[in-house]
DNA sequence: AGCACGCCGACT
DNA sequence: GTCGGCGTGCTC
């Protein structure tokens, strides 16, 4: 018997989604450990690619169906990247978001754990052709690269390897590295130290000096060069003084990069809890060492915060780890900040404004145990963290901890498994519950804590509705109201701040022929083109095509096409014909997408460098700024028209997140909500900051409509260029499934997307509503399996377990 | 995914 | 008759 390594091979498709068996040469056989990464010749042209070992198993080499097994050629790694946890984690989560093995690795680590493949083209005989031979001019390898060669050449180079004289030749490269900066290390003992110093002219101080600095080093003590040279009177060229004379040597020094390098984190103390914050930390604390779930209900300035960091500081006395996950960090560096300024250096936090690097280099403090607390986004939930003793999700109802490619998961859904994994209780956050989470509370399948009070007795900010269709009637179309005008003329001449909202990114707008009604359309998608004044170009938000601004109708040929509608662009323009005096700042994706671009903003904003922040959706989470006391909501209904049973929870959420920016300090807030749906409950209830009569009202209709949470949700969306064939191929699904599927199960579709077409192709979907998750994961693999796609032009099938959205 | 093998049309 | 076009199927 002979002990082989089971690999998950680099190559996401639904025909190598399994573990491949590969023999160790025996120079590897003490090296190779699980949850590595190595080099494996795979296929039958033996192309080196990446694979994870994530099992070993004994087999008789002799027997029939091993005789072709294969050699690792390479480990990658001098210590495991994965652990038993992480890999069984993986093979869960695989088979429950309907993805490969492989993509749910790759989620799982930082993207410097990927491997840069290569080709090289190696001659193994003469080669007669002179153009070949001129290819290689005399190098023993050349790197092939298709784009690079002519056809003719390409063809050539296929024959030659077809007769044995050429042969393709693979590597895999690792591009995992850390940063190294140059340290010095001491190579004296004591009395060489003295012998040298004896050595010394009397005029030699810089060299003295540099003896005197060694003489403190422990032995194989590294000092920073840096250091050397900033804190102590001794110059670079002492430094090669001293390693010419054998006294020092240069060694490199692997540094970190620190994402928060650049923060004035001042150290801070636990905050006197009030009794409802008591409370709920009490009960989290008792719950230490079992996997229980809390959901934290606390209104906004109800100090769920400081009950989280002082359940992780629980935590951390008893030594155990703790994972808090927030929903976009980067979107609210004050949180981090507060951790940080709590827990000081082993806080490690993962986010997407990290550069590569950084984020590298925090999941290696993460994985070497120097950092117990890690503070993240979606992706920070399979931070190598080992002993968690507690996970906190905020704002549990956010959207972002859904990814929305492969692979589909539910940052909550990984992190119950971790909880159960290592016995640890889950904190769930909000203070606008999603009805999932909030209705498993009421059954007692989680435990709720409410805070329903804001701390030092603050009251919540008034807020009042603008009905837009009588605004309508008052005269010309406008953005704002005259009662939001008149709230910002007023902050204004007062110098408060103010905030504004408007619900989602260039929000329609679109270029329109008033003659013939025509409207610009995407050549690949069938989606209307939105207008950017900033690059002056109309683009595609489905697939970035851009084009130039229409001066005549394509239809028509009529010059009288212009835009419709508001994005944030256009409203900045007509602010500033309204209140020309006023400084605003513009915040949406458009002015955002640089690194940092986000930070500085709101840095700014919180210095008064302007009077009114307008913005998207990223101005409503987790701000404070002392001097808003107003917050206006442009266009509160955009989200209820969608086609979506969460039309009225996200509003809901959405309107009661922006009123919390509002008044947070001594000034008493006001928030503006203009809507021409002013009697909706989602509004209505969010004015009146209640969110438990929202919940009842919500379910009672989810409950009709057979919705979640009554009801778990799945969306198949299949496509193809033809659209026939995306039809079909649909229909055919819906009815295999049906006879598979238990009878209360509920069918929609297929239909076409709501956007049919993207990127050329056509997408067809159906939406499963079920009650019992028995055999449906089952059921669903098996669908994949059997309508795995044939090539990039084939039809597609993709699976979407709970979906965020059902467009 | 990427590579080899295999079966059909347009060339020397 | 062969070269090379792409469609099909397999990868320890």
């Amino acid at each position: 018997m002979e002990q082989v390594a089971n690999v998950i091979v680099d190559v996401p498709a639904m025909q190598t989604n399994q573990p491949y068996s590969y023999l160790i040469p025996a120079p590897l056989k003490h090296t190779v450990e699980l949850g590595m990464r190595v080099a494996v010749p795979f296929g039958r042209g033996n192309r080196m690619i990446q694979g994870f070992v994530v099992g070993f198993s004994e087999v008789d080499p002799t027997a029939q169906e091993n005789v072709q097994l294969k050699m690792i050629k390479a480990v990658l790694d001098l210590k495991p990247v994965l652990n038993q946890e992480l890999i069984s984690l993986s093979a869960w989560l695989a088979h429950q978001a309907y993805a490969f093995q492989i993509t749910v690795l790759q989620a799982m680590l930082p993207s410097m754990f990927r491997a840069k493949y290569k080709k090289y083209l190696r001659p193994i005989d003469e080669i007669n052709d002179p153009e070949i031979q001129q290819l290689f001019a005399g190098r023993e390898l050349i790197e092939y690269d298709e784009t690079q060669f002519t056809p003719e050449q390409v063809s050539k180079l296929t024959k030659l390897q077809r007769e044995g004289c050429l042969e393709f030749y693979y590597e895999v490269n690792n591009q995992a590295k850390a940063k190294t900066r140059l340290g010095i290390k001491s190579l004296l003992d004591f009395e060489q130290l003295e012998e040298a110093r004896s050595g010394l002219t009397k005029a030699a101080h810089k060299q003295s000096g540099l003896l005197s600095l060694l003489q403190t080093l422990a032995p194989e003590q590294v000092v920073a060069k840096e250091q050397i040279l900033a804190t102590y009177d001794i110059s670079e060229a002492v430094i090669t003084t001293g390693a010419k004379k054998g006294w020092l040597a240069k060694v490199p020094m692997e540094i970190y990069r620190d994402p928060m390098a650049n923060y004035d984190i001042k150290p801070s103390q636990a905050l006197t809890l009030q009794p409802d914050q008591q409370a709920a930390l009490t009960a989290i604390n008792d719950a230490a060492g079992q996997a229980e779930t809390f959901l934290l209900e606390g209104v906004t300035g109800s100090g769920k915060t400081e009950v989280y960091l002082q359940a992780m500081q629980h935590t951390l006395a008893q030594g155990r780890t703790a994972l808090m996950l927030v929903p976009e960090i980067a979107l609210t560096p004050q949180m981090m900040v507060r951790v940080r300024s709590r827990f000081g250096q082993q806080v490690a936090v993962l986010h997407s404004g990290l550069s590569v690097g950084e984020r590298y280099d925090e999941w290696r403090r993460i994985e070497r145990g120097e950092a117990k607390v890690v503070v993240g986004a979606r992706s920070a939930v399979f931070a190598p963290l080992d002993n968690i003793g507690l996970i906190i999700m905020d704002e549990e109802h956010e959207t972002t901890y859904k990814q929305e490619e492969n692979p589909r998961y539910h940052a909550r859904d990984v992190a119950m498994w971790r909880s159960q994994y290592y016995q640890a209780p889950i904190v769930l956050g909000s203070a606008t519950p999603s009805l999932e989470s909030r209705a498993r509370a009421q059954k007692g399948v989680y435990q709720l804590l409410r805070m329903p009070k804001r701390i030092n007795q603050q009251v919540m900010p008034a807020v009042e509705i603008v009905d837009m269709r009588e605004e309508i009637k008052k005269g010309p179309e406008s953005t704002f109201s005259e009662a939001l005008l008149t709230a910002l003329k007023a902050r204004l001449a007062r110098g408060e701040q103010s905030v504004l909202m408007l619900n989602r990114r260039g929000f329609s707008s679109f270029m329109m022929c008033r003659d013939c009604g025509y409207v610009l359309q995407c050549p690949n998608c069938d989606i209307g083109l939105t207008l950017h004044m900033d690059t002056h170009s109309m683009k595609c938000h489905y697939c970035g095509h851009e084009e130039g601004i229409p001066k005549m109708c394509p239809n028509c040929q009529s010059t009288a096409i212009r835009y419709y509608g508001t994005g944030t662009q256009k409203v900045e323009q007509e602010l500033h014909e309204l209140l020309p005096e006023a400084r605003i700042l513009r915040m949406d994706l458009d002015t955002t997408r640089k690194k940092g671009a986000h930070e500085n903003m709101l840095t700014a904003f919180g210095a008064h460098e302007a009077d009114i922040l307008l913005g998207t959706q990223m101005i409503a989470k987790g701000l404070d700024f002392p001097l808003v006391t107003l917050v206006g909501v442009l266009n509160a209904d955009t989200a209820l028209g969608l086609p979506d049973f969460h039309a009225a929870e996200r509003t809901f959420q959405l309107l009661t997140q922006v009123a919390g920016r509002a008044g947070r300090a001594e000034l008493p807030g006001e928030v503006y909500v203009q809507t021409y749906n002013p009697d909706h409950y989602a509004i209505q209830l969010a004015k009146a900051h209640d969110y438990e009569q929202f919940y009842q009202q919500e379910m009672q209709l989810r409950h009709l409509a057979k919705y979640p949470p009554y009801f778990f949700t799945i969306k198949l969306q299949g496509s193809d260029l033809d659209e026939r064939t995306a039809a079909q191929n649909m229909s055919q699904i819906g009815r295999w499934l049906k006879k598979r599927l238990p009878a209360d199960t509920i069918f929609l579709g297929p239909t076409p997307r709501s956007i049919a077409r993207i990127n050329q192709r056509y997408y067809y979907q159906i939406v499963i509503k079920y009650r019992h998750q028995n055999e449906l994961d089952q059921v669903l693999n098996e669908l994949l399996e059997r309508a795995q796609s044939v090539g990039r032009n084939a039809f597609q099938l993709s699976i979407d377990r709970e979906p965020v959205s059902f467009m």
